[in-house]
DNA sequence: ATAACTATACCAACCAGACGGTACAGTTAC
DNA sequence: GTAACTGTACCGTCTGGTTGGTATAGTTAT
């Protein structure tokens, strides 16, 4: 690759397009538009829009995935590591841009098979804690109630309003201290 | 109307559809033909793809709230009933159909004002909790992991496997039992 | 050294199909 | 007579994808 970026600006251009204009506006014309390539220059890097989504879930996976593993840093020696990491580990939104999230959750509406990578990362996961402190529903109840805080928000729909996230947030982190030992 | 089960004949074609073929089916057309109407009867009833997606969604509020409040009816005079009702509800199957919930996901992804009718049901739930218990970050970090679980399993990304389903959610109550008082 | 060849990275133009929506004349049921 | 349709024909637009070609840098053979 003369410019191994291509790949990278191309899923800038739609991720930029999903923020401004809406997801439904990511069409091939216009991301080729906005990364200034051409619609067959972009369909060389990605042969088609589901490979192109695909890009996006990828990258989404391993920008947040790096972020919790920065955090699990912070927690060297402890028990329960890689559980508090996931649940400390609230994306910014230049990683986990609401649009980009609800682009992808658009298109895996019509191709559940999308979020196989997700799948197979969140499995991968799942096997860490359980090797770290076994297998206890607790686990997956604290894992649900960050998910669901995420998902809240990135949907809109969250009960509480956007200033109290914070506080809400915290109160994940306290209990989780408090219920694991 | 003649017959005011029509709508709902529409609504359970889209919703047949969405199940049976996938979201992307639904249609007009396809609507049309699975409800036994014609596109203009169809479009008589709903005036527009964006109505119908509209009915799908406040159709699937006016179910959901109808299980909750049933719910909240075995708490008559119990503290927190509203919070409580909200936590031990998850919708059956054949009200909150994944694909359902998954159509109306993803038309929101192109029209984030289509869930409006659902924000200001939340908010009106908000209210009442807040009524009755005052407003503490714990009442909307548990509504959230409710959340997080319906959202995990309608999305298929889920941690823990279907079968713990059961044992998570119970996980859920009893803690709420516990730090609700 | 240089001609022949290959792989990579694009571009411009086109296409076939689908989809939402309109129009409208006619029909049925109450 | 009016609301609730049927049926069909049509349209404008959008979109993903294909095709065939070009430019260029690098590699190989002689």
């Amino acid at each position: 690759m003369s410019r191994p970026s291509a790949r990278d600006a191309i899923l800038d251009a739609a991720q930029r397009i999903a923020a401004e204009r809406g997801v439904s506006r990511i069409t091939l014309e216009e991301v080729a538009r906005e990364s200034g390539l051409s619609k067959g220059g972009l369909l060389y890097h990605f042969p088609g829009k589901e490979a192109l989504i695909q890009g996006m879930l990828e990258r989404l996976i391993s920008h947040t995935s790096a972020v919790r593993e920065a955090n699990e840093q912070a927690l060297v020696g402890e028990r329960h590591r890689t559980l508090r990491s996931l649940l400390a580990t609230r994306s910014s939104d230049e990683v986990l841009n609401p649009h980009v999230v609800t682009a992808v959750l658009a298109a895996a509406a019509e191709q559940p098979a999308l979020l196989d990578p997700l799948r197979e990362h969140i499995a991968g996961v799942r096997q860490q804690i359980i090797h770290e402190a076994g297998d206890d529903p607790l686990y997956w109840l604290l894992w649900a109630a960050a998910d669901g805080l995420l998902l809240q928000e990135v949907l809109g729909i969250a009960p509480h309003p956007a200033e109290q996230r914070d506080r809400v947030h915290q109160r994940l982190l306290d209990l989780a201290e408090e219920l694991l030992q």
